[in-house]
DNA sequence: GGAGCAGTTTGCTCCAGCGCAAACTCGCGG
DNA sequence: CCGCGAGTTTGCGCTGGAGCAAACTGCTCC
């Protein structure tokens, strides 16, 4: 499942975080003796929506997904966390519940801090602290953007916006395009841009046909970003 | 328009609060007198999408909408922030512009801070840079929730459910039973539930119709909240 | 190598609710 | 008292996309 043991943190990898940015290197040092590594296969659930053992989690190598479920069983992806990116955090300084589900996405190399070690650095390090607003109140800008999305526009729309959004979050340029980072399964796009597997499917294979994107094991690579940008601009008339 | 001149704010006033949780009364004394507060008219706009002076904002009496509008005129309200409730905070920590527009929806009383006043009150007292977190970690929830309903549910359910958001949030009794404080549209309404005017007025009336709920001058008024409550957890099929 | 399974594609039907249009209510100012 | 404007109600037609069903693809594990 997974292994804890031996793996070296450098603090650059730290550095790297959105959670550390702008500390020193002393300080890095010191935290990452003090920062849990795992490293995760594909498919594992790292922690479900309810567990009270809270704690922080961030991404160094792979993706996570995040998904929630209503008291009916409906059930959204609230986001993928690429590599560099915080996640399970809201739930320490709220009711110390997880709100969510997170699953890998594909093997991930993953640091995580305890309630008390986190509180611990923010007191040191108050930086840290504001950089836990920082970055909790830009995915509070963020979902509710996707707010107003779902609210006011079409499906095409919102799937173009979702990729784009992902391409921008854990994308890297290869020789054909950008591809995404981690897996994606028709049904994850559809989660995450609040439509059905079957329209999701249907838009993303006409990209494909149009030359837009390929998918290749799961993976997106997105060939003409325009393409994408206009659809997703596109006026509602 | 708007007065900010002599008047008096009271320690209690501040410790009712969702900001200033947890806080010694003496302490309370120290931030009452760095606070600005103004009286504002009905339908006052305090700040607009773009904005680059930031202030943090609390309601202290009425309430105040928060919209937001995307490159395409679309517009949604974000959420409604009644008395002890922040607002415009988030602007502070992130790019230093309001995300969206704040309009009162009443007379309201209204306290606010610049943004160094509030910074330097968080290295005062940490406590409340925690209480931020908390406070757009709790919010972040809700939005996150609001997505669920929106990609899940369909509009009679989500109507109901805002109104029930609302009334926790701002409900206070009377004879005829839960009231809403502040005036809302059948469009207020509407945006806020991410459906139509006409929908939103179609199921309103149909409830009134029905005794569930009442409108008197703009103010809703939840006769039967039971009865909502079930329409907001009817099975989707 | 074939049985089984997870994920995808695609065709078809149906309806919630959007969009448009028109009538209606009510408070306000002249 | 009347006209006006803002907000609301209601009727009606149209359609995006949800929901269902079925075929297809390409794995993984016997």
């Amino acid at each position: 499942m997974y292994s804890t043991m031996d793996i070296a943190l450098a603090p650059q990898t730290l550095a790297a975080m959105e959670l550390f940015q702008g500390l020193a290197v002393s300080a890095l040092e010191t935290i990452a003796a003090r920062t849990r590594v795992r490293r995760l296969s594909k498919d594992l659930r790292i922690f479900s929506q309810g567990d009270e053992e809270v704690r922080a989690h961030a991404v160094i190598e792979g993706g996570v997904r995040i998904t929630q479920s209503g008291s009916d069983g409906a059930q959204v992806v609230i986001r993928f966390i690429g590599p560099g990116e915080m996640f399970g955090t809201v739930s320490l300084f709220t009711d110390g519940r997880y709100p969510a589900d997170a699953i890998t996405l594909a093997e991930t190399l993953e640091a995580s801090w305890s309630e008390a070690e986190l509180l611990d650095l923010i007191h040191r390090h108050p930086q840290i602290g504001v950089n836990v607003i920082r970055i909790i109140g830009r995915r509070l800008q963020e979902v509710q953007e996707r707010v107003r999305e779902l609210a006011t526009q079409r499906a095409e729309r919102r799937v173009a916006h979702a990729l784009l959004r992902l391409a921008r979050q854990a994308g890297h340029s290869t020789i054909d395009g950008t591809a995404i980072e981690f897996p994606l399964r028709r049904k994850d796009v559809a989660d995450i841009s609040g439509t059905t597997l079957h329209t999701a499917s249907r838009i993303l294979t006409s990209w494909e046909k149009a030359g837009f994107l390929m998918t290749r094991d799961r993976r997106l690579t997105i060939r003409q970003p325009s393409e994408i940008l206009r659809i997703s601009e596109e006026a509602p008339d």
